[in-house]
RNA sequence: UCCGCGAUAGCUCAAUGGUAGAGCAUGCGGCUGUUAACCGCAGGGUUGCAGGUUCGAGUCCUGCUCGCGGAGCCA
């Protein structure tokens, strides 16, 4: 079988006569001169096919080709400094597989809901191609980053008996015999029992929140990356947490800048991404809202224009801690040097896109836990196996959740976290 | 759930209450270096749905449907 070759290897092979499948992204033409661009899936490239060097029939045929059409082309790879990508290739042969009808996404501007109702065809554009691979390398680098410091990656459940947090709305199902179960909001409280096995552990699988939100920040099918660590408190937690911001944002920097070019990205703010993050507690980011002179009682969680405020007084990311007990999860530990706030931290992106990590000591007493559930008028029937936790060897304990698609957003500079995923599951969207 | 905005050709958009139009896409023709190529010609419309006001409604009014943005919730 003859070697395949795919456009971003062309590099590799000037000079030589290659053949490349794909389909026709665009076209131009002279009258004795034509401009196939194919696109292979790793990228674009123009031939150029000069009438007096090809056969009549040759080409003609690539006036048939319409746009997405699927074909082969077989030509001299040439370094090219006019063509975008660096190289052409000068045609010496074209084969036609199958012609495609009218293709609907042209080459001008597009509604978003027209492009979405679409989605698997927008795929093929170059803009959402170069997303999608960025999305790629951000999970690889997710994954590496954690295989690579000993981590066991631990595959929690989907379908659940209750509420994790107890305050979101949750996708619920019927579940035979059993009544009813719900889409898992979080994987975290199994994430701990995992860590209490294995030590170090993440979690990574997608997330549901039956919330009405109608929001750029929002999807009801989204994925996340938890890790836990025994032994971690809130510090180490921070640390860890930044440690994994830095290394995503450096290997997508480093891997797909072709991609960051595609998307325009102004990439300023994510070479700024390096130790140390700014830690603010709080307290120290409510004193930035009244000092901006925004009208905020302490006590309330921050909405959406507050971090952004916030952020704004930064060069990167920023990780706030301590926030009131009272605006947090159960299980998160009260800080023993204030019980009203809990050993929290968000981390917050620049540039507004808000909140991407959310994380904590969690609380490791039973007696104080049993009195958190109570309190935050949980059933602790279901919370059994989750309190074993804390009879059996409870230790101190941390860990965080990455919401992958707001964090590709960030990284692609995306005014919408529609198109950080492949197919977006949205309150008034389920298809395609 | 609440607040605001919108729906006109396949697509993106115009149209003082007075003959519904442009660019792109499609088809045909032209061009040997095009870069969202360009030039010429052609086809293409139940103006979201249902009422109302008016001599006359894409335009004004009422209701509905669908969508978009924001708040709340959070990743």
């Amino acid at each position: 079988m003859a070697t395949k070759f795919y456009v971003e290897d062309l590099a590799q092979h000037v000079g030589e006569e290659v053949t490349l499948q794909g389909w026709l992204y665009n076209k131009r033409s002279g009258g004795k001169i034509k401009f196939p661009i194919l696109r292979d899936g790793t990228g674009l490239v123009q031939g150029v096919a000069v009438k007096s060097n090809l056969s009549e029939e040759v080409f003609n045929r690539i006036d048939q080709l319409t746009q997405e059409s699927s074909f082969v082309m077989k030509g001299k790879v040439r370094k090219e400094d006019r063509a975008p990508g660096g190289y052409e290739l000068d045609v010496t042969d074209i084969e036609i597989l199958k012609i495609a009808q009218e293709y609907p996404i042209t080459p001008k501007e597009h509604g978003v809901e027209f492009l979405m109702d679409r989605r698997h065809l927008w795929l093929r554009s170059s803009r959402q191609h170069a997303i999608l691979r960025i999305r790629h390398q951000i999970i690889k680098s997710i994954r590496d980053f954690f295989d690579g410091r000993g981590f066991t990656l631990v595959d929690s459940p989907i379908f659940t008996p209750a509420a994790c947090e107890g305050t979101s709305t949750l996708f619920e199902t019927e579940y035979f015999d059993l009544g009813k179960a719900y889409l898992t909001q979080s994987g975290q409280l199994y994430a701990e029992a995992a860590a209490m096995a294995l030590g170090k552990v993440y979690t990574f699988g997608p997330t549901f929140r039956a919330e009405k939100s109608k929001t750029r920040r929002h999807l009801t099918e989204f994925w996340m990356v938890e890790p836990e660590v025994a032994f971690n408190d809130l510090n180490d937690n921070m640390d860890l947490a930044e440690d994994f911001l830095v290394y995503i944002v450096q290997s997508v920097l480093k891997n797909r800048s072709a991609e960051l070019k595609t998307l325009e990205r102004n990439t300023a703010f994510l070479e700024r991404v390096q130790k140390p993050l700014p830690r603010i507690s709080y307290d120290e980011a409510v004193d930035i809202l009244h000092k901006k002179g925004l009208p905020f009682e302490w006590g309330n969680d921050l909405g959406g224009t507050d971090e952004t405020v916030i952020s704004e007084q930064f060069d990167r990311p920023l990780m706030v801690h301590r926030y009131p007990a009272e605006v947090k999860a159960f299980y998160m530990k009260r800080d023993p040097q204030n019980p009203k706030v809990a050993l929290a931290v968000d981390v917050l992106a620049p540039e507004g896109y808000g909140e991407i990590i959310g994380g904590s000591q969690r609380e490791d007493d039973l007696d104080l836990l049993l009195q958190r559930i109570k309190e935050h008028d949980l059933p602790q029937s279901a919370f059994e196996w989750y309190l074993d936790l804390r009879r059996y060897g409870s230790v101190p304990h941390a860990g965080f959740g990455l919401g992958v698609e707001r964090t590709v957003s960030w990284i692609c500079g995306l005014d919408h976290l529609r198109e950080a995923i492949p197919f977006a599951r949205m309150i008034y969207r389920l298809t395609p």
